[in-house]
DNA sequence: GCGACAG
DNA sequence: ATCTTGTCGC
């Protein structure tokens, strides 16, 4: 495969020290613009996909092009087919009978194009590492670079399980993984790693959002720097409360772009769809090894 | 020493 | 992340 950034590319045998270094070296190789960003509206997702039945086969964008189906039924369009490929990325990890630690990941890659699936990848990868907080990229990186080897799609955009620039050196999983691949990327975290919120995230409707500004925790940036955001992607009327996810860029996106995107990407539940099929695949995976 | 920390 | 039933509310 050709790596953007092999330079940057980590070695197993890194120190903590080290990996730390690299960390600060992927920071600076990233860029939190949009001079390259993608046009929200443009990989808007309409319609989630529905789970209840299994995953959504993949569309066939060559064989919807010539018309193969019945004249005028295909959902899909020329303006699908054009549309820039999204790719959620996530996993899952196997765990051996009688073991308590995880010896193998699970990397999914679903690409999405104009809102549906056009293509699962998936590469099962033994573990080395475990998970420190703030080295995550370290221990799933590799797995992900993997599974996206093995994707036909060219992604235009990568969505990605964890935090890009919400990171004590700016560097988490998204803009790792964006770095190497020089792709633009975007972070999702269900909880957040480091930073402060400008208000508080206690009860608040589905849509709202609020900055992400640098804490002391954060050793690379100017406290204060907005370097993410909150995001309340999914609200429900009365009683019980959902968590907000916290949005962050990864590489070649700004932090208002990358919660726009994501709110493009969100389609009735609480995870933006690309981030919801990688997960379902990679369980439906896990659940074909074992 | 304690806190505090994606998946 | 993973181990797991029911249960509450849409």
């Amino acid at each position: 495969m050709d790596l953007a950034r092999p330079d940057l590319r980590p070695d197993p045998s890194l120190s903590r020290d080290e990996m730390e270094a690299l960390q600060r070296e992927i920071a600076a190789a990233a860029t939190f613009d949009d001079e390259h960003a993608l046009d929200p509206a443009a990989v808007a997702v309409e319609e989630a996909a529905s789970l209840a039945d299994g995953l959504p086969p993949a569309r066939d964008d060559a064989q919807e092009q010539l018309g193969t189906g019945a004249a005028g039924a295909s959902t899909g369009t020329a303006a699908d087919a054009d549309a820039p490929t999204v790719v959620g990325v996530d996993q899952a990890f196997l765990t051996d009978r009688g073991e308590d630690r995880p010896d193998a990941a699970v990397s999914a890659a679903v690409a999405l194009r104009g809102g549906s699936v056009v293509e699962y990848a998936s590469a099962t990868t033994p573990l080395s590492i475990p998970y420190i907080p703030g080295l995550l990229a370290f221990r799933e990186g590799e797995p992900i670079l993997a599974a996206l080897d093995t994707l036909d799609t060219e992604p235009d955009l990568l969505v990605c399980d964890g935090s890009g620039r919400i990171h004590f050196r700016e560097a988490g999983l998204a803009t790792h993984v964006g770095v190497l691949r020089d792709v633009p990327s975007v972070g999702v975290a269900k909880s957040l790693l480091c930073g402060e919120p400008d208000e508080s995230t206690a009860e608040r409707p589905e849509g709202w959002r609020t900055p992400v500004r640098a804490d002391d925790a954060v050793t690379t940036a100017e406290p204060g720097t907005a370097i993410g955001h909150a995001f309340q992607s999914r609200q429900y009327p009365n009683s019980r409360r959902v968590n907000p996810l916290y949005v962050s860029p990864g590489h070649r996106v700004s932090a208002e772009r990358a919660v726009d995107l994501v709110e493009a990407l969100c389609a009735g539940y609480k995870l933006p769809e690309p981030t919801r099929l990688a997960d379902a695949h990679a369980e439906r995976v896990k659940r074909n090894a074992e």
